[in-house]
DNA sequence: TCGTGTGAAGACGTTCACAGCT
DNA sequence: AGCTGTGAACGTCTTCACACGA
């Protein structure tokens, strides 16, 4: 077996997907290594390195299949089948996101949101029923969710991902300024957007 | 004169950031390499090789003090006074951005908002006035602004950024799923949350 | 002795150059 | 001829090991 693909190249793989399904709409059934990393913004050498993490999928002469690749991807990205996530913390940053309709084409679906205070988290006129944070474990082991949405002040988020973990959740996004602690079989994608602002400043000279 | 340090290191930077203002908060003066790593989730020879980038700060077999330190990063990071930053698109998420408060207190201050329809933009409760994004560019020039924030769709993100960048924006935290083309000194973080989703969703077995 | 600072080694990711298929 | 697939070279970031100063 060849070597475990890195995490930049799987971010890139979204990437990748995303400029697949505008070539589908846009009727394109084959593309090459060139087009399709120039619309990925990467090199074309590194495009057909992340692909040969995974195996053959050009023909030679002629590129890819804007079909086979993508649907290819789907099933490396696990988004072939809707995959359920809850929100944790219905602030303004949960709110929003909770009316954000992308996740779902992409293949994700809030399916519950919890808050500690679900009466003035449902008064931010969100189209959802907000639960009270203290169900939240519950519902994830009846419902076996594996992916939260982590929107709650830094103050509480390791004990409330600690409970999260403890109940099945595996994989993290997690937008609380904090280093979270998790056991390694969790993974934390973390948003902070504090930091994003801080490099900006560092480079404007 | 030493290497330029790498991007990585400047989002450490941040991170060491907010562990030493906590340290502060609870009077702490002095910290060692081991410790304040710890609490940035990283190994100490990886801080001690961060800040010499920089120059030499520690005082061996005693360790950092805190607030030269904090200040130090202040310095690095530009986060000494208050960066105008401008949002552009006050969709949902935009909306969340504008009451988000915790930028300020990291030493950024959105100063203006726009929006392609300001009236229903104002609509969703913000407490703010939200211009037309025909003015975008005129203020960007009359301010001075070097920041922006872009929560816009993908199909206008392009011709919104060209505009921006013309105007004077140097720096632009992205939200926008699209890889957005910018001259060589404009520097761009996005924050893809599909991405994000799909990363997680890619190590979840 | 304790903890920083740093050259050297190592791990990792990207790019090159070209072989190989269509 | 055209474009993919890939070993090898390269560059970059991380970790180690230890010298050095308080």
């Amino acid at each position: 077996m060849t070597k475990e693909p890195p995490r930049k190249t799987i971010y890139r793989l979204s990437i990748y997907q995303r400029c697949l399904s505008r070539l589908r709409a846009n009727s394109v059934d084959t593309v090459s290594s060139e087009a399709l990393a120039k619309a990925a913004g990467v090199k074309p050498t590194q495009l057909r390195k992340d692909l040969a993490y995974f195996g053959q999928f050009g023909t030679r002469g002629i590129g890819y299949s804007v079909s086979m690749l993508s649907n290819f991807l789907d099933d490396v990205l696990g988004t072939t089948k809707l995959q359920p996530v809850i929100l944790i913390g219905v602030g303004n940053l949960g709110a929003a996101l909770l009316r954000y309709d992308g996740f779902r084409k992409e293949g994700f679906e809030i399916t519950a949101a919890f808050d500690l205070a679900p009466e003035s988290a449902n008064a931010r006129n969100v189209p959802f029923a907000i639960r009270a944070a203290k169900e939240m474990p519950v519902y994830v082991r009846e419902h076996h969710v594996k992916m939260a949405i982590l929107a709650i002040p830094s103050n509480s988020a390791q004990s409330v991902v600690n409970e999260a973990v403890d109940a099945g959740i595996q994989a993290i996004l997690n937008f609380s300024p904090t280093v979270l602690q998790v056991p390694s079989h969790v993974i934390v994608n973390s948003v902070d957007l504090a930091v994003e602002l801080e490099n900006l400043s560092y480079f404007i000279r």
